[in-house]
DNA sequence: GGCCATTTAGATAGATCGTTCTAGTAGTTC
DNA sequence: GAACTACTAGAACGATCTATCTAAATGGCC
């Protein structure tokens, strides 16, 4: 079967996005670390790189939201769940060259203003978080108002010292970060069991 | 004199790089927002698009430090200040459709794994807006170490901020990062004025 | 006016872009 | 084994990219 081709494709698309955006990536560039011929790309993907562009981001954002979630798992407790992923990223950032951060950030930025699909691409992927986080801190018995706002600082929080620690090459933004949003959290816990 | 023709294309190329990146603009877009003829180009900038994307890059950087410099200055109650900038930075979204956030982020995400000059413009920018708001809140009172903390969160909340509401086309996610940054400041400094 | 450096002007080149096209291979069903 | 669908394979195309090139206009200085 081929359709690992496909997902050969995604795979290859997803990481070079990530690193250069869209339109710094070219679909050979894609089709060639994929070992995929132009044949294929057309086949699975119609409407050619747009196409591919926009399922690549909702790929892409849906399993960096998977990620997140197994760190801030129901069984966990939240602050220490939070305070691991940030430590993640940072580790990951320093084993890949400052190279994986947030997979669809840089097409956020790049697209939103000339590329509707796309930008819609990226907007359900980061309502997608927003909610799923929403709903998780509001289990810790945080008000929706309240729980949303946290998770929204996060990601901000999150996504901010992508950008910064990707040209800083260093990880001191993505750590700064995470310490703000792991005492914001343990505030409001603690703030909302006062009661 | 055509110094001003120079200018004029600095204009252009920070204005695009902002909304669509480095690599989605071409320079003949640029030349034809700045009303300039190929000539001038290679003329100002012998290196050619690296060579005026860096020097965008630092000037952009530059002028967008002195906008966070002119809210946060010594003379405003510092939280105001933020919170004011804040204020401003999503009603600028507002009123370009959500196009001028940032204007050197898209390109450090763009182009900080594959080319190490432009890596470094922005690194630079970066650490000249930590540098000089770290010595703004040093002022107030606080430990430098302190300071430098909350004023990296503040940068990765506001950077991250725009990715989401670019792409969201809502002023939320800026005005959460700002809350959480103008709490965070509040805290720390009544917390030092405590001693 | 004559001279010289600066800046303008755009045609052109050569590479690369995304896409299309035709042809061929594998695998399944009748 | 014939017919059909799914997929592979890469050459070729037109558009667009950055950069170069030659020539001319411009502006101060003697």
């Amino acid at each position: 079967m081929g359709n690992d081709t496909k997902e050969r494709i995604l795979d290859s698309s997803g990481e070079l996005f990530r690193r250069q955006g869209y339109m710094g990536t070219g679909v050979k560039q894609i089709l060639a670390e994929a070992g995929a011929p132009f044949g294929s790309l057309y086949h699975f993907f119609p409407g050619g790189k747009s196409e591919l562009g926009a399922e690549t981001v909702r790929r892409s954002g849906f399993l960096y939201g998977l990620l997140l979630g197994e760190y801030a798992g129901p069984e966990v407790e939240l602050a220490s769940g939070i305070r691991a992923f940030f430590a993640g990223a940072a580790e990951t950032l320093r084993e890949t060259d400052y190279a994986d951060a947030c997979p669809i950030a840089t097409v956020a930025l790049e697209m939103s203003s000339s590329d509707e699909e796309m930008r819609l691409a990226c907007a359900d992927v980061f309502e997608a978080w927003i909610d799923g986080g929403t709903a998780r801190f509001v289990e810790e018995g945080l008000s929706a108002e309240t729980a949303r706002g946290l998770v929204i600082q996060m990601i901000c929080g999150l996504e901010g010292a992508f950008v910064l620690s990707r040209a800083l090459r260093s990880t001191e933004p993505v750590e700064r970060a995470g310490e703000a949003s792991v005492a914001a959290i343990e505030a409001a816990l603690s703030q909302a069991a006062d009661r």
